[in-house]
DNA sequence: ATGGTAGGAAGCCTA
């Protein structure tokens, strides 16, 4: 079995005790991370290397920035988005790893929804589709991990009625979260889990996480060779309840072999 | 309740 996860850290200067504890509990081969904000030569390879990960980063200064975590080698990286040129968000990266070819992707916010923001996520979605297209063509298992900054459906928010508007509600950026699906991508947790509610992501402010009060937003989707082999997929909501938390929990799933 | 909290940067921006 192998098991791959994905988890917003949001720092992983901060995060690096909880994400230490949390790979040697849950074992995952793969992890897929996102918000590390970190340049490259500052991230915590070591202690992570210690561990018995091998290493893919992508940062930059203050914001963004991803990485990919396995236990297996790292061959074949692609780096950034391709239709952005003059892009310079550290938002993507994209190796093959175990026999799968896997994508840590950190969607744009796209709030507030009146400035640059939103058309910039709306267009790193359809940059995202070209992308998602050319790896299907490959008709190997793939796996586009990260958090997407959408919000599905009802069911994946506390208050779909306050969150209407949102960048992550709009239908502008639902229908693109779609169109991944339409294209024969599959979202591990909802097929395998269609009434559940669960949640990945509980905003510091608020008080969210006490009030239970979040959004499902991190999703893994999989290519139909790896839907072949999907077994399980779960959310891991106990980082989010520890001391020193991201706001953002992990979400795994695991491929037969 | 148009605030609230967290992180990184540097004296605000992003989420």
């Amino acid at each position: 079995m192998l098991k791959i996860a994905t988890w917003n850290v949001n720092s992983i200067k901060v995060r690096l005790p909880a994400v230490l504890e949390w790979l040697g509990s849950a074992a995952p081969d793969v992890v897929l991370l996102q918000e590390t904000k970190s340049l490259d030569e500052a991230f915590p390879r070591l202690e992570i290397e210690d561990c018995g990960y091998n290493l893919l980063v992508h940062g930059q200064k203050t914001y963004n920035g991803v990485a990919i975590l396995s236990k297996r080698p790292l061959e074949d990286v692609f780096i950034g988005l391709p239709g952005g040129e003059d892009d310079e968000q550290a938002r993507y990266v994209e190796a093959t790893t175990g026999g799968v070819r896997v994508a840590s992707i950190y969607l744009p916010n796209g709030n507030p929804v009146t400035t640059e923001k939103f058309p910039y996520k709306i267009a790193w979605m359809d940059r995202l589709a070209a992308r998602a297209d050319v790896l299907l063509g490959h008709e190997e298992p793939v796996v586009l991990g990260g958090d997407y900054n959408v919000i599905p459906a009802d069911l994946d928010c506390y208050d779909p009625k306050a969150w209407r508007d949102d960048a992550l509600c709009r239908n502008e950026s639902r229908s693109r979260f779609r169109t991944l699906l339409h294209s024969g991508y599959v979202e591990a947790f909802r097929t395998l889990h269609p009434n559940r509610r669960s949640y990945t992501f509980w905003d510091y402010q608020a008080g969210r996480w006490q009030r239970g009060e979040g959004l499902r937003i991190d999703h893994l989707l999989l290519s139909p060779e790896a839907a072949d082999r999907l077994d399980a997929c779960e959310i891991d909501s106990g980082p989010r309840g520890g001391v020193k938390a991201s706001d953002h929990t992990p979400i795994w799933c695991t491929l037969r072999e």
